[in-house]
DNA sequence: CCTGCAATTATGCAAGCGTATAATTAAGTC
DNA sequence: GACTTAATTATACGCTTGCATAATTGCAGG
């Protein structure tokens, strides 16, 4: 008969939803704020849940954070899969596929590398995420020299490996400066530049391949 | 007659000096460990001063952090000039010495990229930071366009901008990966492959101007 | 020497942090 | 429909944060 009408109504989700959405709301503040707006009250706030919950699923917010970057990583690997299934046969215009896609929304994005900057110094710190780190980074690379390798011409090995770790570093640098700072770059100026420059590295020519109109 | 022998003793320093010490100490700070790392006691701590102090030369926190950063790319802005100025007077001598000076430590460093990170989600909210960083980042990349433009050969202005930015990419990308995952790399192997890929772009032998020895 | 002023320290406060623990309640089972 | 159990909320604690303010003290000029 006591007042007891105060205490919020809840629904009883599954143990994945729940950890999903919580991971999704630590990823969106930690992208839009850095690793310190992600603190367990707004995560659980945006995630609509009480913050005891976070630790009811998650040993501390470090697992979490751990968490959440594992599955980063896992969406990009699969976004990156999902590019080359839909892309076309011809190794030269799959390539271009490839970079294209690295170098256009929403890939290259302010949030995208707000979230990347968030973990970074968290790479030197936890080793369970540098070793996450290090896998992905290796993977979207030997991707990428997997592509270059099935390009039709003769090529050793050590030619591979530079020439791969070349074309990751352009993708990587204009990534880097197109979600830094948008408004410096002419529409489609991005991906274009990444066609030009992988193909004079690989000495061949990519911007006709590219899949899209562009400006 | 009472005891006062509790307080610390302490040396009056000139504006400029506390400052230039309270600005390092947080940046310091910031690259070991992120934005969070570095709080007021910490930064005081740090400069070997009493978090008070601050307070006295900076009207707040995210003051200093604006000063730290202006700080910071004067330094680099001032690096950049000093290699320029011990170079070579051959244009593809002088721009494979500025590229390989660039992707070498203390450029290429882990905690240089930490320091970057952590400033790179205050670039979207901070106007103030984002000018500076913008400005520091055109500069640099003229600066590179410049060196491209005394090549002997003739050149368009778009294909000049086009080509400073693609340099420019593969410098940053080459960076970003050397200082996060220095072991995945040899010895040398970065400046020699952001050496040949600059040459690729430019479509001109760069390697045999590489300054020092590598293995 | 001493006097005044600014540089520096010391102390305290309100808010926010992560975490531990206890109290509730939604939902399946018999 | 009572019973049980796990999911969820509520509350509280100790610590840290940035900041304000008051108390000291080094140091230069008379």
């Amino acid at each position: 008969m006591a007042v007891t009408g105060n205490r919020r109504k809840f629904k009883r989700e599954g143990e994945t939803a729940r950890r999903d959405a919580l991971i999704d709301a630590a990823l969106q503040l930690m992208a839009e704020g850095g690793a310190q707006a992600a603190t367990v009250r707004a995560i659980a706030d945006r995630a609509g849940v009480t913050p005891g919950l976070i630790r009811h699923y998650f040993q501390s917010k470090e697992d979490l954070t751990r968490a959440a970057y594992g599955t980063l990583m896992d969406r990009m690997m699969a976004a990156n899969l999902l590019v080359l299934e839909t892309s076309p046969v011809d190794p030269a215009a799959r390539l271009a596929a490839f970079v294209a896609a690295s170098l256009r929304p929403p890939v290259v994005d302010a949030e995208a590398l707000g979230l990347w900057a968030a973990f970074i110094h968290k790479l030197r710190i936890d080793p369970q995420i540098r070793l996450a780190h290090e896998a992905a980074y290796l993977a979207y690379r030997d991707r990428l020299q997997l592509l270059i390798s099935a390009l039709p011409r003769p090529a050793d090995e050590a030619t591979l490996r530079a020439q791969a770790i070349a074309c990751n570093a352009v993708i990587d640098g204009l990534w880097l400066e197109g979600s830094a700072l948008p408004e410096a770059f002419d529409p489609g100026e991005i991906p274009r530049i990444g066609l030009t420059s992988v193909g004079a590295i690989l000495n061949l020519d990519l911007l006709s391949h590219l899949p899209k109109a562009l400006t």
